[in-house]
Order: C-alpha cells, then sequence, then structure tokens
DNA sequence: CTGAAAGCGCTAACAG
DNA sequence: CTGTTAGCGCTTTCAG
C-alpha cells in the first residue's frame, strides 16, 4: 500500500503552489485556464485524491454524521435510516452508525463522537435518559432526535403522533363492537411505548370502558417471541380480550402466532392491530390491519433538520401524519 | 457551539507539553504518576476529548471502517452488519455505511473513501464488477468481501458454499419424491444467484432430471412481490412443478403468497423451500424449509479478516457452514 | 489570479 | 520520565 500523493506533491508536478490546487480541486476561487489545467492533469497522472483527516482539520468538520440505531436488524429503523441517506447523501455527508444495543449507554457514544470532532452531528434514534445535565448540553450541539423524544426537552425531534396513534388503532376496534380489549406494549423505558400506552387508555376511557391493569402486558423485546409470551398471558385470564392492539407489528405477529397455537382464529376469535406497517405486514397471512408510520420521510425530515442545524438554523420539530391500515387481522 | 479545548489547552493548564499530555491520553510511555495526575485533572476541568482528525492524520489511520450494504432494510445484510459491529467495535472501530441501490457505482464509493484515507478499510456485501483493472488494484488495499464475491479474483471473502447449500436443498426435495422442481432465482448479476442456479442443475442432473428452461425463473427484485410474480409465471405452465426452490426467503414467502392465491395449498400442492432462515421464516405460516446462513458469524468473521490484513497479514478466505433447516413449506 | 505562510490538533522521534 | 520539534495534508488569510 505505497503512501498516497499529496497535494504538495501535485502541486511540484503542476509548478504551482498548493494553494492553486486546494483552488481546483474545490471549485473554491477562479484559476487561470491554463493552470487550472495543468493541475487537474497533474492531479490525474499522480491518481490525487485529497485526504479526507487533512481537510476535516483544516475545516474543522468531518462531514460525517453519526446515526444512532437501536438495532440494525430491525427493519423499522432500517428504513428510516434509508430515509436519512438518501438526503444526507446528497449533501455531501457520510453516516457512521452506531448500533446501540450492545456497549455502552448510546449519548456517551454520540457525544464522544461529537466531542472528537468525528461527527458534525447526529440523529438519535435511541432511547436518551431524562437527564437535565445531559439534555442541557445537547441543547446546543447539532442533535435531532428522531421517532424516539422527549416531548420537553427542547431538543428538535421528528416523529409521529404516538398517543393519537394508538387512539385510533383502539378506537378501530372499538368501532368494530369490542370492549374487552388487551394491549401488548413494548418496554416503557420508551417514550413511545408510554404515548401509546396512554393512547389506548384515553380511547377506552372515552368509550366508557374500565382499563384493568390484567389487559395490559409488556412484552420483554419487541421481536416475535415476545409478543407470543405476552399473547399467552392474555390467554391465560378468565376472561380473555376479544381483540388485542399491539404496539408494533413483530409482537402483532407473535401473538397471532400464539393465539393460533392456541386454537384461536384470527380475527374472528380475536381480532388484533398492529403498529408500523412493516413490509412484512402486508405478506403475513392474517395480513395485519395496523398503524402505518411513514418511515423514510421520518428519516428525511430528521435529516433536513439536522442539516438545517449544522447551517447555524434553529428547525422546529415536525409531527409527521400516521395512518391506519386496515387489512384482515382486525 | 464554543469551541473545545485542545491539547494545548490542557498542557499549559497542567503545565506540562504536549508530548505528555499525548503520552497519558494514549497511555503510550509511561508518566510519573503525580504529572499524570495533574494531567488528568487539567483534561477533566477543561472537558478535553481528543480531536479524532488530528490524530488520524498524525497516525495516517482513520479508525473508520467502511461497509457497502446493497440494502439496508434487508435484514440478511443488516444481521451480517450486526455481525461485522460486534467485533469492530471491540477493535475500536466505528462503521461507516453506505447503500449501495441508490447512487454511484458501490466500488467507486469505496475507492474513493480508501483513497481518501477516511476509512482504514472495506467490508462489501455488494456486487462486485468483474474488472480486472479494478481487482488488480483491489489487490493490495484492505478490502473483504462478504457473501457476495469472486471465486478467483484473489480477494480474501467469507462465504458460505452456496452451490452446496443449493445442492442440499434441492437434494432435500428430491428425496421427498419430488421430479418436477423449480427454481426462483434472483439476478444472476450477483455470484450467488449463479451459484445457486448451478447448484440446482447439478443436483436435477445428478437425479437424472433433465432441467428444462421454463422451470428456471428470475425474479425482478428479491422482495416478496417478485417472488410471486416469478411463481405466477411457474403456475402457468402447462405442466406446473410440484416443488419450488426459491433462493431466498422473502421470494419464498412471496411465492407462497401467490401459491396461496391460486388456490394451491403448501405444501401439499406444493412445497417450497427458500433461502437464509431469516428471523421472520420461523413465523411465518407455514413455517418456511429453508437453507440457514450464519449471517452474524459471516460479517463476525468478515470483520476478523480485515482487522488482520489492517495488521499486516494476509488471512485466507473462509467458507463458512450452511444448514438446511427443514420445517412445515416442504 | 497566484504564492507564501500560518495554522488546524495530534503523534512520534530525538534529545536530554 | 519529559520537553522540543518536525511534520501529517489541507484551507485560508494576506500580499502582491
Amino acid at each position: 500500500m505505497k503512501s498516497r500523493p499529496s497535494i504538495n506533491a501535485v502541486a511540484e508536478r503542476a509548478g504551482v503552489s498548493i494553494a492553486t490546487v486546494s483552488r481546483v480541486v474545490n471549485k473554491s476561487k477562479p484559476v487561470n485556464e491554463p493552470t487550472r489545467r495543468r493541475v487537474e492533469q497533474a492531479i490525474a497522472e499522480l491518481g490525487f485524491r485529497t485526504n479526507a483527516a487533512g481537510r476535516s482539520l483544516a475545516m474543522a468538520q468531518s462531514h460525517l454524521l453519526l446515526v444512532l440505531v437501536p438495532d440494525f436488524s430491525n427493519p423499522f429503523y432500517a428504513q428510516i435510516v434509508q430515509g436519512v441517506e438518501s438526503v444526507t447523501r446528497a449533501a455531501g455527508y457520510k453516516l457512521v452508525l452506531a448500533d446501540t444495543t450492545e456497549g455502552d449507554a448510546p449519548q456517551s457514544t454520540a457525544l464522544d463522537a461529537l466531542y472528537n470532532r468525528l461527527a458534525d452531528g447526529v440523529i438519535n434514534l435511541a432511547h436518551l435518559d431524562d437527564d437535565a445535565a445531559l439534555l442541557g448540553e445537547l441543547q446546543n450541539l447539532a442533535w435531532v432526535n428522531c421517532s424516539e423524544f422527549l416531548p420537553d426537552a427542547g431538543l428538535p425531534y421528528v416523529s409521529i403522533d404516538h398517543r393519537q396513534a394508538a387512539i385510533d388503532a383502539v378506537q378501530y376496534l372499538l368501532n368494530r363492537g369490542h370492549r374487552r380489549i388487551g394491549l401488548i406494549n413494548a418496554d416503557e423505558t420508551y417514550r413511545w411505548a408510554r404515548s401509546r400506552h396512554e393512547g389506548y387508555e384515553l380511547a377506552m376511557r372515552r368509550a366508557g370502558l374500565e382499563v384493568t391493569p390484567d389487559l395490559v402486558r409488556v412484552a420483554a423485546s419487541t421481536d416475535y417471541e415476545a409478543g407470543a409470551q405476552a399473547a399467552g398471558g392474555l390467554l391465560a385470564l378468565v376472561d380473555p380480550p376479544t381483540a388485542v392492539f399491539a404496539v408494533s407489528d413483530t409482537l402483532a405477529i407473535g401473538a397471532i402466532k400464539a393465539f393460533r397455537r392456541a386454537g384461536r382464529r384470527v380475527p374472528e376469535d380475536i381480532a388484533v392491530v398492529g403498529f408500523d406497517d412493516l413490509p412484512l405486514s402486508a405478506v403475513f397471512e392474517p395480513a395485519l390491519t395496523t398503524i402505518g408510520q411513514p418511515m423514510r420521510e421520518l428519516g428525511a425530515t430528521a435529516a433536513e433538520i439536522l442539516l438545517a442545524r449544522l447551517q447555524g438554523q434553529r428547525p422546529a420539530s415536525r409531527t409527521l401524519a400516521h395512518r391506519l391500515v386496515v387489512r384482515d387481522s382486525a
């Protein structure tokens, strides 16, 4: 791996100063046609590429953005990341991704990267501790939360209205005549999980229904098996629900599996509404009735906000529209 | 965003030289206990973090690795990336991910990053053109291919034996008495697609069966819908197959959907075996019989090879074991 | 339009 | 054990 030519080599070969080379490379200032040509030729001959570290050091920015992802293999997050990338790539930024499942506290990785100047900004999809000191510190950094956020933290975010979405889901079930409706929730350290729980209770109360704790199950994770487990708990009740709202499609699918194994038909014996509208959810049988989130748009919007922030603006948070997708499971 | 303190500020505050600060930060050389303490205190007071660009420039390495992913939202790749991260994070490297679906030629992005010195090495999951010049150039770079690779390119790779895996899948079907077996393949610019096709034909021939072109369908992509389309073509034959080998689980699921819509039962009327063993495949109904690939291990091994290469070694390519997972679809 | 020169923040000899 | 110093490769005034 022979060392790459530096800007000095190019300058020497073209018989100009390094400043001029820099100008033609970046098109930052006019350069006479003949000299520019000489420089360009030298660049071509030498196969020169500008060194990222040198540039970062001089410009005090890396053109790298950090994305904190709770779990790569969850298609929900993957699609958000695609949305992010579609806009950042156009702006000349590359993405450093960190999976926060393993390893140390997510925000510390992120702050490291930021303070290091490794990354110019971060898009956070992971859970953020409600820690005043931390939040204060984030205030003036290029940081945007996506999907997961703290309502009054003063940090810009992009998300749907989780509570309203949950209300819509439960209301749909109510409209279909269900009265005993169970909730399969995710770990409530997630803000969205709490919001959806709120929405569920609100919708039930508005319908004059009492919410008993036994109708609410918290799954151990968001994978299929966890959904199945939670569903098992619901089934074990003396008076099991006739419908279930699961806060993610993976949970919903796991639940449906469990219901089936127990000899229940979906939706005839028990209706199930999911959340997210993953690609898979349309394909699963029965196709899932679910709340659709605009994943790519969430990511793209978060990226736009971050980019604007990097240019010194202070864009407002955005709440994007969700939609109820009615299919076969409820 | 006030500017962060540099190593100079720390040195001044602690009353030592920047060299000493560097030594305590990196624990690179012994430093007297009292001085080290003074330095550490200064670091703490100032909130100093070493600047990534400065360090990269001085050390001529970035501790960043590029991963080229054909499609983030495909869980197959996502899991490989998790495997990669599990080992690179332990070694102090961060991952820059690029989705190669959109945008320019994947390898050019990668070479850019490498020549830029943005990344120290790359793990490539994407298709690589069989271009002699390019391949020659890659020879001496820290580059490893994962899952997708060119057999005689001289580049290190980690993969399963795609051909043998296909043979195993088809043989299973043969053993169950099937004689008319269809193949739903992916775009054959993918090397693995060609290998699996080979395996299919080989297994058929060994069984004394003729392979007619009408039994082989190439799906437009690897998503569900493409699988359904291809399946439709098979169904339209005067003499439709009694079994189908689909080269990915997503394709297999799409095919099953199509068969069902056409009133066929799976596996009774038509058996289907997939490939990959995605998490979803165990949950889908009927649960998929499929070839399992060790995704995380593929990624982890690729990372290990790359890391070794970065230390000047030239580790050999690795072929990992696949396994036939028998469930309900065949 | 072009060049000289001063850094950006850090590491790594080389002395002492 | 610690300081001095010379870069690493590039951008950006400041002169001319």
